[in-house]
DNA sequence: GTCTATATCCAGATAGAC
DNA sequence: GTCTATCTGGATATAGAC
């Protein structure tokens, strides 16, 4: 008869190597650029040749999927553990500077999740579902705020994502724009909270 | 006695063959993306083969600068050729009008200039200060709005990037985003207004 | 000015030994 | 699972004939 075991510990091992070669691939592209990830850089770092990769990777692009999925996880963990705060204007403070800072703090990853900076790259069904459930957690933290209409959310995102573009492409590493988060905050609160009847105004 | 030409026919030709290449690298960088952009396309699209190219382009990266500096160049126009208005909340409509459809209408262009898509490419210092034109220019139409702080600045460029890269990232091509500038002023105008005494809200 | 030929190097990917 | 060897194809760039 045969014994199902409780732990795999191959699978374990192979996830382990997986792990590691996600890692090795994002240090590489905050060093030399994403788009300037090769394959030889990535087995020379872990301590291997290029071909082995594809025991765990069926191609380059399988791996910047990976780290695509890894991202929105990563954005998706970071906004699920916050305590977030009853007061509208609290939270969005918040949620922007969720947002905000994770998109400065690795620009090559930003790059990756936000902008289309590798040519032919397209994220997988899978991957891409990660990123539509950060979208939808970004929907209900609006929602949560009172703020339900689409064009609202979409002019919020605008706001964030502006600051997040501007830190990284003008001052990468710097705060120059992270800064202005609350300010930026305040200003989208006001305007779309005056066009209802909703919100208060910080003292 | 050696004469002067008044014209010198065979700089005018040399020229327009680097205008006619940076229009194939153009073409290319849009069906393709920027970083897929290769000399051997190049040179097929206007007849030629590669080392050609190198009659009128040292390197891959000096046609990337022309590029960067043409682009620049193109946005400079586009902002001198407006008839500014003298109303504050106009004048600050147009231009974000201007930069927001400047930037969405061409997606590689946006990325060469506003983005680090291409690892090792950095603009000479000739073609960087155009970009620095292009700023003060911005600059001073906010200035000319009553705005002079730099923070009110770096806020409102802001709001105009983060509009832009929303549409290019998700939408490429269509006006979701767009369709939010005059939106966006209001909401930017509003609030650096509010903070002094000078504004005046729209009816 | 444009070409052929080539240098040099590198990429991603696969076959098959071990 | 990892390797060597190799395929295939591409890149940028240069030398030198014409």
């Amino acid at each position: 008869m045969i014994v199902e075991p409780v732990r795999d510990r191959r699978a374990e091992r192979h996830q382990a190597t997986r792990t590691e070669i996600l890692e090795a691939a994002w240090e590489l592209a905050r060093a030399h650029g994403l788009a300037a990830l090769t394959l030889r850089d990535v087995a020379t770092k872990i301590g291997t040749r290029p071909p082995s990769l594809y025991w765990y990777f069926h191609s380059k692009h399988a791996i910047y999927d990976a780290m695509f999925a890894d991202a929105n996880r990563q954005l998706l963990e970071r906004i699920a553990k916050q305590a977030w705060p009853d007061d509208p204007r609290e939270a969005m403070r918040l949620l922007a500077h969720v947002v905000v800072e994770f998109s400065t703090a690795d620009v090559a990853r930003y790059q990756l999740m936000f902008q289309r900076t590798i040519p032919d790259f397209e994220p997988s069904a899978e991957s891409y579902a990660l990123a539509l459930e950060v979208l939808e957690q970004g929907r209900q933290r609006f929602h949560a705020a009172g703020l339900a209409d689409p064009a609202d959310f979409d002019l919020g995102a605008a706001v964030m994502a502006g600051l997040s573009a501007q830190q990284t492409a003008n001052e990468p590493g710097g705060d120059r724009w992270v800064r202005l988060v609350d300010d930026a905050v305040d200003m989208y609160l006001d305007h779309v909270f005056s066009k209802t009847a909703g919100g208060r105004r910080q003292p």
